[in-house]
RNA sequence: GGGCCGUUAGCUCAGUCGGUAGAGCAGUUCGCUUUUAACGAAUUGGUCCUGCGUUCGAGUCGCAGACGGCCCA
């Protein structure tokens, strides 16, 4: 937003002080250093009585963002803010710099200050920096958001998140332990003995899952790009070149509306593991899920629409059809009745339903039926090979591949199976993918042709699994939309 | 793509039956040396999302659009 030809008087008035400070010195000085944070200040003093804090005699320096101020005549309390929480300080005409009291009277909420003095507490206990300095480090134009309310206004909390964050701890809570779950993540992959990557994000073959991409162009090279739907064919081309534990922390771009559970790009988890198969997946999926419950909580319980589940148990495992058919109430059998299963997809208003093939109808019926019910963590298994282009078919069972999906709370949280490593099958999977993308369908993948190539030289038996961080996040934070665990999702521009 | 809801001061929100636009916070001025959503007194501030229409008169009613939220597809 530029600023209005007639600026508010707000502003102005500000800015008039922001012009004083120039012209007497430097405005925007960066000599300041600060060596404590508020909380860590609250943790090791905030026990003190005055008398030990008394004793002390140490001066500790602090920054921050002034959040709330009570002026009085010749003394202060103000509450500043800084990336651990907040302290409070006190200041006073006379243990401060001649004329120093009188300029700060002149400051606003959300400048930015820094400040020296030695510890206290208040007559009501609160641990407070009794200031002998206080410096002016960054004047804010700007008037905060209202102080109690915070910044409430949805939009403005997703375009202005910088706002959202100054002001609502509930938000800076979250992206708190996203960070937090991301590393954790990162350790426990690290500690498996896994090896992290990062692959291309600009893809001229299009692969890896069923999804419209984002086209881009490379001016010199004179081609079109698409930005990744996902780097699954990449990582397996690593695990050809010997990368036997191998994963990737990165975005995906999908272009697809957007949701309470869909942003067009999004974080993706994807590892690797040879010599493994869906059903280990399954078990240290199962083990990452309990560990990042207990290091984020505390406890492997989470709750989800204020019911509990306990994480170290064992996830239910349930057949995709028999979902279905439990559902329904049907027999197993009608779903590959193809007169019963077209009258099912019609009930439940499933598009172009009688160009699909049987599996892709089953589990058309499974999303539409099924899916938002998965409430108790469940892997859902046996899926049709006909939406699962890249994985391992089934030893025992016809069409059947070896493959899971996670649903924790209604949501897909993760996708995982054994890999294709027959580079003949793969080819003709790739094969009918092409087909099926010239009938029409928008989301199947391309030939890739680098890819058999690779699988040709040796694809070790393996599987993977996909997470997505985004929903991983919502679920260990009970956050219900995407846009609350991203920092900056995706808006239409304001004209 | 469809349905419902929302958009009023910098922020949070009222606004009755269509009749001069309101509060709290923030800001400004004054007072106040242990306050803490500091307090007391005074006071400034409006493209009522945009456009068109109905009407003597529209924040309010109608139509169209923009942006956002939720639900559905």
């Amino acid at each position: 937003m530029t600023d209005k030809p007639n600026e508010s008087e707000l502003l102005e008035l500000r800015k008039a002080k922001l012009d004083e400070l120039r012209s007497s010195g430097n405005a925007f000085p960066n000599q300041f250093k600060r060596d404590s944070l508020a909380n860590d200040l609250h943790f090791s003093y905030g026990e003190l009585e005055n008398e030990d804090l008394e004793k002390k005699k140490d001066v500790f320096s602090v920054a921050g963002r002034i959040m709330l101020q009570r002026i009085m005549g010749k003394a202060s309390f103000i509450t500043i803010q800084d990336m651990s929480g907040q302290i409070q300080a006190y200041l006073t005409k006379n243990d401060l710099p001649k004329g120093v009291y009188e300029a700060f009277k002149t400051w606003d909420l959300g400048d930015i200050v820094g400040i020296k003095g030695k510890l206290f507490k208040t007559k009501t206990g609160e641990l407070t920096i009794h200031a002998n300095q206080i410096e002016l480090l960054t004047k804010s134009l700007k008037p905060l958001p209202e102080k109690h309310a915070g910044l409430v206004d949805t939009e403005q909390r997703y375009r202005k998140r910088y706002l959202d964050l100054i002001t609502n701890e509930d938000s800076r809570e979250i992206f708190k332990q996203r960070s937090f779950l991301i590393k954790e993540i990162r350790s426990f992959f690290d500690d498996e003995g896994f090896m992290e990557v990062e692959t291309p994000m600009m893809h001229s073959t299009l692969g890896g899952a069923a999804a419209k991409p984002f086209v881009t162009h490379h001016n010199t090279l004179d081609l079109d790009l698409y930005l990744r739907i996902a780097p699954e064919l990449y990582l397996k081309r690593l695990v050809v070149g010997g990368i036997e534990k191998v994963f990737e922390i990165n975005r995906n771009f999908r272009n697809e509306g957007l949701s309470t559970k869909h942003n067009p790009e999004f974080t993706m988890l994807e590892y690797y593991t040879a010599y493994a198969d869906f059903n280990d997946q399954m078990s240290f999926l199962e083990k990452l899920f309990a560990h990042l419950a207990s290091e984020l909580n505390g406890s492997s319980k989470i709750s989800i629409e204020g019911k509990d589940y306990d994480l170290s148990k064992p996830f239910k495992r349930v057949g995709l059809l028999e979902s279905v058919a439990t559902k329904l109430s049907i027999a197993q059998e009608d779903l590959f009745d193809r007169k019963k299963l077209e009258e099912l997809s019609k009930k439940h208003k499933i598009e172009d339903y009688k160009s699909y093939s049987d599996g892709k109808l089953q589990f058309e019926l499974f999303e539409k039926v099924v899916e938002d019910d998965l409430i108790e963590p469940t892997f859902i298994v046996d899926y049709p090979v006909e939406v699962s282009p890249l994985s391992r078919l089934s030893d025992e069972k016809e069409g059947i591949v070896d493959r899971f999906e996670l649903f924790i709370g209604g949501n897909e949280i993760a996708n995982g199976f054994s890999e294709l490593n027959d580079p003949k099958d793969q080819a003709e999977r790739f094969k009918a993918q092409v087909e099926q993308k010239a009938s029409g369908d928008e989301e199947a993948m391309e030939y890739d042709e680098d890819y058999i190539e690779a699988l040709e030289y040796g694809l070790p038996p393996c599987a993977g699994v996909g997470i997505g961080i985004d929903r991983l996040v919502m679920l260990f934070t009970g956050a219900e939309s995407i846009r609350d665990v991203l920092l900056f999702p995706q808006m239409k521009p304001k004209s």
